[in-house]
DNA sequence: CTGTTAGCGCATTCAT
DNA sequence: ATGAATGCGCTAACAG
């Protein structure tokens, strides 16, 4: 599976043929053309000009190995065609775009072997930085072992520390409880498809909290554990109605597994917003256009994508400090799916 | 808005290092790591165990600046937040993963200068090839200058000859409209955003050709010419709705403006299904859980953008045909929201 | 079959 | 302020 490597195309200026134009030497235009070293102002426009002129771009790779680093940053996403996920992408590339760096985008579909492969490759390239999604503690721990800055967005990679950026997810749970027990709802369920990272555990916590800050003694038979695919939180949503005839509000912790409740509120014949309050994480399109429109916490995944890059952007400037944890408050997004009992 | 270049941070095994520890030279390493050369298979196999043993890893940027190629492949998307253009991407990288390439991915919002900067770089670093959805001559010319292949998806780049993928517009426009003219409709409108490119003039004419084959004129006031946003689409829609009372379904030409059509629908009380039918271009999620489920053509961007990378992956491997275009069959899925008069 | 030599294009010493 | 020389790490000629 090795890419073949068809030798060159076109032939490009080099330092040396601007050199050769504006009549001074490689090494002039070098500086010249940057901002460190000195050049007279009248050689530095000579230059720039000649360079323009001429068509000249740097090599990429002469200067990279020369540097031994690189303008790339690694990003290894969960799965981009997820919406949640392509806006947490879109946010990193609009940041790393806007301070002159590229990104190498890698989905973490096909398996472990994928994202070590990405590790390599990254390393290979000499990656100034590497934004995760997926959570793998191995692979930051490669990734560290290499010198590389990492940062982590939606999740946290197990124990370790690294500057990490989320929803608030604590609280986001809290709040959308609230909502719904402001409502007037007793029985609440949880639909739920992992608590071991923040994105589960944290929303269970805010809504542990809630019920109880409600009075309420926290019951276990309603958070439901499913998959993480739509069908099978279908089938663990209609087991719960079933169940629990008495919930009359359902909360889904993502878009994916919402999916799955809302058709398993219309496979139990009741009504949204009416019979069955039901509310959700991740506020995707398809969300405002149902009807009755769902409830959500939008956790502006665009804006998580956006704060992990100017972490990474500001270790790449030399910061310092301890490992950071950003929180990105989620906004509660009420429409009518979420109704009084 | 450049890139701050922090030196080194750990320093990683050359082949020279692997060429001590192995007892060899460094050209016997280079060679024994690929299969290009000779090499006894005695040391090639001492050599890939040293060099597993000690954890070398090629730096990429040397072997590029060597090959001045790279395996990376530029890729520039116009709008990654857009569901189809986010599975577009996720098909390209797709395939290009498991040919051992990487996908460099620029997002083309922010204007114009966006795309000419990603242009540069994509030179600069010298990727073997670029994959392109915006639509945009003089930037394939610019790339096609420094010899870079171009292959084009989703919509062509003018008149210029690429290689191109792109959904069958035309047989799609028609066989959605074909499928709508079965169930009795007669006066079918067709909500617009652009004419010029084959996503809007083929489904066009796809469209025309389909009303003309039933025995009816075509009535220009039926196509509604709006803008690219769900807003305006709404607008508009709602205004053709008014003005053509007898209009008995509606077709949009893409997912943006389906939710227009469907809000405007509603706006309108005309019942989805019952009063008016609606169908639209794009089959992303929300299609399939807004009640009634909406009757789309599913372009299939993935396989799109899967074809696309299939085909630069051939050019890369010396492909010499003249320029070709891939039409990928659009699959019409029929749901609820179309019906008989 | 293997080692020596050289150069890809750049940015940085060090002289001047 | 500028030029000459050097090496980043790799692979491909060219000997042997």
């Amino acid at each position: 599976m090795t890419a073949a490597r068809t030798p060159p195309a076109g032939s490009r200026p080099t330092v040396l043929d601007v050199a050769r134009a504006a009549g001074v030497s490689p090494s002039t235009v070098s500086r010249a053309l940057h901002d460190r070293g000195y050049a007279s102002p009248r050689v530095r426009d000579l230059v720039a000009a000649t360079a323009r002129r001429i068509g000249y771009v740097a090599d990429a790779n002469a200067r990279n190995l020369r540097a031994r680093t690189s303008d790339a940053v690694g990003v290894l996403i969960s799965d981009l065609r997820n919406p949640y996920y392509a806006d947490l992408a879109a946010g990193i590339e609009h940041e790393l775009g806007s301070s002159g760096r590229h990104m190498v985008l890698v989905n973490d579909d096909g398996g472990p072997a994928k994202g070590q492969a990405a590790v390599a490759m990254f390393s290979s390239m000499r990656v100034s930085g590497v934004i995760l999604t997926p959570v793998n503690e191995l692979m930051v721990r490669a990734l560290r072992k290499q010198g590389l800055h990492v940062v982590c967005a939606d999740r946290r990679a197990g124990r370790l520390r690294t500057d990490l950026v989320t929803a608030d997810d604590e609280a986001a749970g809290r709040v959308l409880t609230e909502h719904l027990l402001s409502l007037g709802h007793r029985r609440i369920a949880l639909l739920l498809d992992e608590r071991r990272w923040s994105t589960g555990g944290g929303r269970l916590a805010g809504y542990q909290t809630a019920v109880r800050s409600a009075g309420l003694e926290p019951d276990d038979s309603l958070v439901a554990m499913t998959s993480w695919d739509a069908g099978a939180a279908a089938r663990t949503a209609t087991e719960l109605l079933t169940a629990h005839p008495d919930v009359s509000a359902l909360i889904a912790v993502n878009n994916v597994l919402a999916h799955g409740a809302v058709a398993a509120a219309r496979h139990a014949r009741r009504r949204i917003g009416v019979d069955l309050s039901v509310a959700a994480f991740d506020d995707v399109a398809w969300m405002s256009l149902v009807q009755p429109g769902l409830t959500t916490m939008d956790q502006r995944p665009f804006e998580i994508g956006r704060r992990a890059a100017i972490l990474l952007l500001d270790r790449l400037d030399g910061a310092d400090e301890p490992a950071r944890h950003e929180l990105i408050p989620a906004r509660l997004v009420v429409r009518e799916s979420t109704a009084p009992v």
